[in-house]
DNA sequence: GTCTATAACGGGATAGAC
DNA sequence: GTCTATCCCGTTATAGAC
């Protein structure tokens, strides 16, 4: 792994953890084993460096959720499948969590990928519910586009209250609920 | 107002906008024009000044909950009322934005009045859709307590994702087809 | 490409005068 | 109670040598 590599690691870890704002170029240094002249060498500074990150943390959440959203099998069964798989619940979303990060939403270029990326997901998850409309699946006066926000608020909501308690009994109970709302 | 008063003020006003991590002493004597003897007279530190600026959101936040929550109707007709009120979406939870701050959750002093304020509202949401149960209103096999979690989950979510965007469109899809669901 | 030096500024507080 | 001075350390770079 070179440098980039592990500067990119780095930050992508420290972002999750500590957000934009609590992540400093130092620590990125520190725990990546990057020198101060390298790190600057390779990205213009610490927004270049996150805007980086968070793109390659927006693809990866998108890969692993089509990966189950696009296996065959019932609209119901893949939701079920995306909403029940296995998360870090209590340390939240890599990507939700950079909305409460007051530089990250004022800065246009680092916010995209964020609302794309989310904004990927909901889509997708409205396109399976249509189909399960379709299918008969769901009640045919389901709104797909609504439903589908809902569910992955749910989930970003989810984290919250995990977090909140220091349990992911509610990111549980939260998740239990929607599903069977879903029946 | 007096110097206290105004100090938590800005503090609240500072921890919903920039979190903990954002919010350092300085910007807290700047916005409530009380200087910097005055500020550690009246309190140890910043930590100290968080708590009892946490501690004031969470109480307003269960009074204002309480008020729509506690009203006579049917409990259908409060839950949807809740979920409704006016909110400013694009600003997040004042309480559950906190969840992200890592200084926060490693503190059990400060992360306590988070969650018992969360831990409150999913209470009392349960209480009242089982009185829905009982009354006939939503169907005999609803599981209030997880039902409880997923409504709160979507609030907290939706504000996630409206962040995300730049916009309440996602919110309001989000509220909506949890309502729907809820039918 | 990577290293060390330097720098201007802010964070978070303590000390003691008034 | 409030003010100013002081302190040490972290942040976020830039400069130039190797």
């Amino acid at each position: 792994m070179d440098a980039v590599d592990r500067l990119l690691a780095s930050t992508r870890e420290l972002l999750w953890e500590r957000g934009y704002v609590g992540t400093s170029p130092k620590a990125i240094q520190q725990r990546s084993g990057v020198g101060q002249g390298s790190m600057y060498h390779h990205f213009a500074g610490k927004s270049d460096l996150a805007l980086a990150a968070i793109a390659q943390s927006g693809a990866e959440l998108r890969v692993s959720a089509a990966t189950l959203l696009n296996k065959p099998g019932s609209a119901r069964g893949r939701i079920t499948a995306y909403l029940q798989r296995e998360r870090e619940v209590l340390k939240g979303c890599p990507i939700g969590r950079l909305t409460q990060d007051p530089d990250v939403l004022a800065d246009e270029t680092l916010r995209r990928p964020v609302d794309e990326t989310l904004g990927w997901v909901r889509g997708r998850l409205a396109e399976i519910l249509a189909e399960g409309k379709e299918s008969g699946e769901f009640a045919a006066d389901l709104d797909p586009i609504a439903v589908a926000a809902t569910l992955l608020a749910v989930l970003q909501g989810g984290y919250v209250l995990a977090r909140a308690a220091n349990s992911t009994e509610p990111y549980e109970q939260a998740i239990k609920g929607a599903l069977s709302l879903l029946r």
